[in-house]
DNA sequence: CATGGGATTGACT
DNA sequence: GTCAATCCCATGC
């Protein structure tokens, strides 16, 4: 079942604890999201903290929505925007189990395993052909990328990753246990 | 208008 | 473990 706005439309922080389980759908992919990190306006590490500019926009926006983002000239990055519109917020969605169209997936990495196929969010972007043009899509109505509810596993939390500020902040919700994290606890 | 750093990755030592 | 690749955009002159 596809996660609905008011799923989005709440704390950040509970929106990405509460997305480790639930589905990323995009054409023929899917998998499970095994790994997120919260970003909120009111800190240095999150793009909105400037800010509403052209690049943020949609960070302010209506919740649910994509915001994908192009990060070290190489890798796209998506992030599902959470709590109301007027606030700067979303949860980076860093790690996937794929579930399905795992060979589509793989054109782009002919031999990788499986474990590391959606293991990081440029290599989920790039699993699922997700790129900069998907930014600003309404993950609640789209036919071609959505979220759906999946199974409740148990999170643990841990500080998130690559950043130079807020670095002590823990902020990151990943299944417990899981084979898929890009990083280990 | 020039510049520098970034929510990363993969290749290499 | 270290490092370059490579582009967007925020910042500052």
């Amino acid at each position: 079942m596809r996660l609905d706005e008011g799923f989005y439309a709440r704390s950040v922080h509970d929106v990405a604890r509460e997305l480790v389980g639930c589905v990323v759908r995009h054409g023929e992919t899917a998998g499970r999201i095994v790994e997120t990190e919260s970003y909120h306006m009111e800190e240095p590490a999150c793009h909105a903290f400037a800010g509403v500019t052209e690049r943020t926009r949609t960070l302010f926006g209506p919740p649910g929505r994509a915001y994908v983002y192009f990060s070290y000239g190489i890798h796209s990055l998506l992030n599902a925007v959470a709590e109301d519109e007027g606030v700067g917020a979303a949860v980076l969605i860093r790690a996937l189990e794929p579930t399905e169209g795992i060979e589509w997936m793989k054109q782009n990495y002919p031999a990788i395993r499986v474990t590391d196929l959606a293991r990081g969010p440029g290599r989920l972007c790039a699993a699922l052909g997700i790129g900069r043009e998907l930014s600003g899509t309404d993950l609640v109505t789209s036919d071609r990328l959505w979220l759906e509810r999946g199974t409740h596993p148990r999170i643990r939390v841990s500080t998130r990753i690559g950043l130079s500020r807020d670095q002590h902040r823990r902020l990151r919700f990943l299944e417990h246990g899981s084979a898929f994290v890009s990083v280990p606890p």
